[in-house]
DNA sequence: ACCATAGGCAAGTCGTCACTTGCCTATCAA
DNA sequence: TTGATAGGCAAGTGACGACTTGCCTATGGT
C-alpha cells in the first residue's frame, strides 16, 4: 500500500501534477494537460496523463469524481503523513512487499 | 537535488536498508547484506547492495566513512524532513528537474 | 610473504515503466 | 441526428533500473 505511494512519487511528472492540484483542486484531464503544457512546458500526450493520474489513484493520493462527460480530479494528502515518519524516530519496521 | 531522495525511495529493498540503519548506525557493508539475508529473506549480491548504498549516498540519506578496510553506514535524515511537506499545505511550486 | 577479507569497477541481462499510436465509447450542443 | 468534445482500452516501443558475473585493488592477520 505505502509501495504504491513511492512509487507515484518516483515520477518527477507525477509530483508536478500533484503540485498543479494542490494549486487547484478539481481539474479535469484535459485542465490537468493544459496546465503541463503552458506552466511547466510538459508536452504530454493525454493518454499518458491519463496513466500518470491512474498510478496516483491506485496511490491514493488523487480521488476522482465523475460528472457527465468530465471527470474532476482532487488531491488527497492523506497517504503522504506516515511514509516519511517511518525513519524519523525510532519506529517498528514495516514488513517490506 | 529532491528528485534523487524520490528515485531512492522507491525501491522496496533500499527501503528496507533504511530500516536497518534505523535500528542500528554505522553498519559495513557486509553487515548489511548479513542483516537482509537474515531478517528480511533477501538474498542478495555484495554489489547488489553496494549499488544501493551509493543510490542512498547520492540522494544525500546515507554518509559513509571509511576506516582501514571497513566502509561504514550512516543514516541521515534531513533530506526527508522537507520533500513530503511540499503538498501538505499549499506550497510555491518547486521546479521540475 | 602469504592469503583471506572488505570493497570497487565494468559490462551484460532482464524486467518494468513512461509514453505513443490507433481505435472505441459516452456526453452535450447545433 | 450529426458532429465535436471528454475520456477509456489495448498493444507496441524505447529507455532506464535492479541485479548478476567476472575481475581487480587494498587492508590486515599469521
Amino acid at each position: 500500500m505505502s509501495e504504491d505511494v513511492f512509487k507515484a512519487l518516483a515520477d518527477p511528472t507525477r509530483r508536478t501534477i500533484l503540485d498543479e492540484l494542490a494549486e487547484r483542486d478539481g481539474q479535469s484531464l484535459f485542465e490537468i494537460c493544459s496546465r503541463l503544457a503552458m506552466k511547466h512546458e510538459l508536452a504530454l500526450t493525454r493518454q499518458a496523463v491519463s496513466q500518470h493520474l491512474a498510478v496516483l489513484e491506485t496511490a491514493g493520493l488523487v480521488v476522482s469524481r465523475r460528472e457527465g462527460r468530465y471527470k474532476f480530479h482532487d488531491l488527497d494528502t492523506q497517504p503522504l503523513e506516515q511514509i516519511v515518519t517511518r525513519w524519523l524516530r525510532p519506529h517498528p519496521p514495516e514488513s517490506t512487499p
